[in-house]
DNA sequence: CCGTTAGCAGTAATCGATTACACATGGACG
DNA sequence: CGTCCATGTGTAATCGATTACTGCTAACGG
């Protein structure tokens, strides 16, 4: 393998000198070019794992995900992949399955690989940062907020669940359930909340029974929707707070061989469905039912700009964006909102 | 920061002993007791980037892949992480957009950061794995063919092809269009080619323009469905050759208003509708979609342990797997068929 | 009883790049 | 004309763990 004093040797100079070349400190011209020729002609890369330990950092950045099966948390990877990526940065997605221990042994390999930072979705309500932060580490928090004092941008969950359930209020639906994630999960909750103040403002009544804590997955969605459907009172409609739970919701309406209504004046064999998400692999047609599209793209570009920022030395109280569910705001400085 | 020679001091022992006792190598065991109290006392983990740096090898694999927002390669790297995660080893996934050059990028980055091994999915027809295989390292091409020799598992994809236009012929369709990938993708064609020896089987004609290649996304899938299904003569039944195209097929299905054909019996109204790969996201019954299901965390798992073989040192000649859709074999040695 | 060998532990070299420090050169300026 | 400073280059230390090599001890055989 052609190591820097390969390089070195066929350039006529020290390693101090390629080593400078290659990290744009000023060097001469002649001896610039003496060194970029060499390193094409023995086709030098540098050792990565060298240059990290010296440095003490590497250029891959983790992203630490409850679900890489998700469809939002894979627009999020592309987010932070699209900028980290432009900025030389390579990122490396860690699955933790929702699961604490798994989360809290990928935080412990990021740092101790000497990553460069770590952009989060938190699977605990506390995730084990200390190491990281002991050792001053840029952490980004993304979706769901964190106890710690780190950067966070999430979305403002009360007010996309009151959007949602808004949008099933106006559309005429009386009796309107919400199945959310569990209790645990702050964006769970907020968003019922959003749900339950949407009611309130309508002069409806969000009763307990028709808030249902299911998981976040298809299968959650499925099963509670199905047993809000087969209740003898059932609702006219059902808001779903995540894409996930969407899916099922809308698979349960379909197996039961009810049809989606676009309003409430519909019959009973028909159902109104809101979902606080996207449905990037819908199989059927999606115009009756109310959705708030969220960005999760978005929100991993302004994490991962977040994280660069951090990288490249700011040196600011944390900071806490929250996006709303509309496109990303383009421009410098992430258009962070300080 | 705590290192190495940290423990040994507090240990009363040499770093090599630290070291070996950290290793499994055999030590005294009062020595190993005394390493193991001073590890736990002083909080400390071996620092991964010197560790490889002197190994020459890290304990991380790659795995590339050329669509992470796809539920197919998702899954695939679900079956990675489950068996590399077991083993000790972090998994990295890289994102390649199906661009040789991102492809050739990244696995110019799991060389350089000298990592254990690659899986990879490959975007180009010939990826860049020269370096790799230079540098003696493992590498398994998962799902797509590659032309050098490393291991390779996939699905016998002309099977595939073969068996799911077979159950669009069962079911008494007679005009049976394609919708598959892009020529330069092997499985794209190899599903196509399927579908063909299908339809001579049964002694129907495989017209070339009912073949369409499209991209293997699902705007390609429901562009080219939409097309078929406005033809002066359209097909009775679309076979779409992936997952993604299959979401798009049925969509274009959905928004021109027609019906699910269970059966090659019904009217003209509607269409049947085959597809190779699953659904994990349908928001709408798939019981009359001819579904030929896949286990590609199967394959994923098969290609996670034929890495760990080769890292094990396992030095045969490269294998070549070819995985049904079925559930995958579970057993030793990946139930790998040599 | 001595030589051989096996087992264990310590010292120091090593992995490959970055960078602190020392030094040389040349120009500016008093 | 000498001093100072800026700029550029080289030497060698450094990052932290692993491991080749060396040497010690003890057991065992002859």
């Amino acid at each position: 393998m052609t190591r820097i004093v390969d390089v070195a040797r066929r350039a006529g100079v020290s390693t101090a000198t390629v080593s400078r070349v290659l990290n744009g400190k000023s060097v001469r011209p002649e001896l610039v070019a003496a060194v970029r020729a060499a390193v094409d002609e023995l086709d030098y890369v540098p050792d990565r794992t060298a240059r990290s330990l010296r440095r003490r950092s590497s250029d891959v950045v983790a992203l630490v995900l409850p679900d890489v099966e998700n469809p939002f948390f894979t627009a999020v990877a592309r987010g932070v992949e699209d900028v980290a990526q432009e900025a030389g940065f390579s990122v490396v997605l860690c699955n933790t399955d929702d699961d604490p221990a798994k989360e809290a042994r990928y935080l412990a390999v990021a740092e101790h690989e000497n990553m460069a930072g770590v952009v989060i979705a938190a699977a605990s309500a506390s995730p084990a940062l200390a190491g990281l932060l002991a050792r001053r580490r840029a952490v980004v928090a993304v979706d769901r907020a964190v106890p710690d004092a780190v950067d966070q941008v999430t979305f403002d969950n009360v007010a996309l669940g009151r959007r949602a359930a808004g949008l099933l209020v106006e559309r005429g639906f009386r009796r309107i359930a919400c199945v959310t994630g569990p209790r645990a999960t702050t964006t769970a909750v907020d968003r019922a909340t959003g749900w339950r103040l949407a009611l309130d403002d309508a002069g409806l009544v969000p009763s307990d029974d028709l808030l249902v804590h299911a998981n976040f997955r298809v299968d959650g969605g499925y099963a509670a929707t199905s047993e809000l459907l087969a209740r003898p009172t059932a609702p006219d409609a059902v808001l779903a707070t995540n894409n996930l739970v969407g899916v099922g919701a809308l698979r349960a309406v379909a197996d039961r061989h009810l049809d989606l209504a676009a309003s409430g004046a519909a019959g009973g064999t028909s159902v109104g469905v809101g979902i606080v998400g996207d449905l990037p692999f819908a199989t059927s047609r999606t115009d009756d039912v109310a959705l708030v599209p969220l960005s999760p793209r978005g929100l991993g570009t302004t994490a991962a700009r977040m994280l660069l920022e951090r990288l490249d030395g700011l040196d600011v109280a944390p900071r806490r964006v929250v996006q709303d569910g509309a496109a990303p705001p383009g421009g410098t400085s992430a258009g962070l909102h300080l």
